[in-house]
DNA sequence: TTTACATATCGACTTTTCCCGATATTCCTA
DNA sequence: TAGGAATATCGGGAAAAGTCGATATGTAAA
């Protein structure tokens, strides 16, 4: 169940924005931190760096997209990895075509 | 050339989302109203009564979804009609689909 | 089991958005 | 060309979003 205007609002903020792009292809959007491993995404430490703002407003940006549906998070020891939800985008973009 | 934050912003609110849902079936969404014809779609006021918001602010987002691109405007006479731009809502969908 | 680290949550402040009433502009008609 | 109707713009108060620093929580390693 999505919910349209949620998606919306995640998705009016230029930072939101760019971090959804940086997921969509992690080795080259973080170059040099193979060490931690791409499988389960991106952690939080390294999308905060990338996107220069505190830690708490990406960890806040983090679980405004993942409310949206929009990415989906793993934990791996201390780490929260995110990644992309494709399956929303698809559903949105046909939203758009049909309902919106 | 298509802003993609500033449509999303036009499109996180819902008094806009269901002015563009009207807008999608003019005829359905505004009975009783074809004396004003709806070839160049609906003018303003009719528009204002069903979103039961005041005349400046329902002008105000018609003015947000026309720069967004999401609609186009038409002034006959002293009425100013609105419809929505499928154009937008198409590239959109792909954009979604490729790029976001 | 204490410590150190990664992330989440909280409280506060600033900026933006929402939405209104009042006024201005545009255009038609008498 | 004066008046009236439709729409646009302006100014403002309230609510929401953006963003931070400080603190809490969870987890791993010493």
């Amino acid at each position: 169940m999505v919910d349209q205007l949620e998606i919306f609002k995640a998705l009016s903020n230029k930072s939101r924005l760019d971090i959804l792009n940086w997921l969509k292809e992690p080795q080259s959007s973080f170059p040099g931190q193979e060490v931690y491993g791409f499988e389960h995404g991106v952690c939080v430490g390294q999308i905060q760096q990338k996107a220069g703002l505190t830690q708490s407003t990406v960890s806040e940006y983090l679980s405004i997209l993942q409310r949206a549906g929009l990415v989906k998070s793993t934990r791996v020891g201390q780490w929260t990895y995110y990644q992309r939800n494709e399956e929303t985008f698809q559903v949105l973009s046909r939203l758009i075509q049909s309902e919106i």
